[in-house]
DNA sequence: CGCCCTCTTGAATTAAGTCAAATAATGTGG
DNA sequence: CCACATTATTTGACTTAATTCAAGAGGGCG
């Protein structure tokens, strides 16, 4: 019965179930401190499209990470105005920004069915005095946010309406794969519209966009789903203006 | 000579002695542990305008406190171009998005004379260990850091030229204020080009914009140096599209 | 003192936005 | 499961904010 017991071992260790922990906070961990960690972690029933992680202006208590599904981050402006921030995927890790000020700062909602794993802040931080490295991690996911951060300002506020679309895809594409789902097919779980808001543009240019972009035979688009056809003149879109 | 024995450990004491430690990594710690975070940073001559601090590319291996003057971090594209990400005071941390995978992910330039302080990165961490709050406020720091390149993505995106000149001049003015300075009259570091080019503007847009604001009587703009006139006019521009 | 670089100003151009309307999807209650 | 209401997407025509191009003024530094 030594499978027996390999199991039951695995069934309490969820995270080293998880498809995609090696894209989360336990990566770079061993098996006896996932364990620990897993511990700590709340896992949640799944989230319905639309429900929300957290909200801006709740009290901070835990990061998540995402388990499966999508979610956009987005602040409201004082005139109750939408904008987006970014899209998350499975293993990246939403509610960071919470951490400054003990105040969520941005919102959080599922773009469709989604489950996120729990994660309660204060009991992470004293885990980290004890596990040699995931505190380190911890600091490495927060400095790989901030480079991504900056290539996005850099994005939005240079880039052409094109090269910006392009450079989303694109991005889009790495995410997926690095994930084990093909780089050339996918699906987008989030709106035009909330595509053109995270970008800056009209709904109506990014639309235009997708139109052109398939007349010029760089992407098929059926509505959501996306092929890519010729990744090298997508990357030559990308450039500044 | 009590008053001797103070001076002594006070000039052991560099981070107590700096005007703006209370905004920089030693703030929250108590005397005895600002006294060990001093011991591991080291102090470099001052960097005269132009001098880098570091370069993209180069092995990350510190991050730097700006003790004083200003640093621009910027990065390059494939052509060479460059990309202003933003400005950084005394007192503001440079360098922490190059932890994530060792390497500096963009520059950071001295704009006038700056000293800076040097905090080997694996002896902090180290020293993390040890000083119960140290890790928390790196990472406090590093959340307000995502928080804001939130909200610079948020303004260049969406809002209009106009807006986004007055929000980064609102947004010296109060960085300014927090350092004990004047928020209503300052010297701005930087040229029109990298105001212009880290707002996603060409810079005679924010030359007019500058002229524009002075006619309106909400500023008075004599070169770099800068005073509102009209801080609730100002406060009225920032809006999104 | 004069050259160079930054900044300013004006005129013409253009990329992207707005407005309007048709079409396609999605969801909802009966 | 269908019919209708609602919302999302696409397309076209027109407008505009901001850019580009061109040229002149001002400052700072060697």
């Amino acid at each position: 019965m030594s499978s027996q017991v390999v199991n039951l071992r695995k069934i309490h260790n969820v995270c080293e179930q998880c498809g995609i922990y090696r894209l989360c906070l336990p990566m770079g961990l061993t098996s006896r401190d996932i364990d620990q960690l897993d511990d700590i972690i709340k896992r949640s029933r799944p989230l319905k499209k639309g429900e929300h992680v957290y909200r801006a202006g709740e009290d901070f208590g835990a990061i998540y990470a995402l388990r499966s599904g999508s979610v956009k981050s987005y602040i409201l402006n004082e005139r109750g105005e939408e904008h987006v921030i970014g899209f998350k995927m499975p293993g990246d890790l939403v509610g960071l920004n919470g951490i400054n000020g003990n105040l969520y700062q941005n919102s959080a909602v599922a773009l469709e069915t989604s489950s996120v794993c729990e994660i309660p802040f204060t009991q992470l931080e004293e885990l980290g005095k004890e596990i040699q490295g995931l505190s380190h991690h911890l600091i490495e996911i927060m400095s790989k946010e901030i480079q991504e951060e900056h290539h996005k300002m850099a994005m939005c506020s240079k880039m052409p309406a094109d090269a910006r679309l392009a450079s989303v895809i694109q991005t889009m594409s790495k995410r997926f794969e690095e994930r084990g789902f093909s780089a050339a097919e996918f699906h987008l779980s989030m709106s035009r519209n909330d595509i053109a808001n995270m970008l800056g543009l009209a709904v109506e240019t990014v639309s235009r966009l997708f139109t052109q972009f398939q007349e010029q035979g760089i992407l098929s688009v059926d509505r959501k789903h996306i092929r890519i056809i010729d990744a090298k003149k997508l990357a030559g879109l990308i450039r500044m203006d």
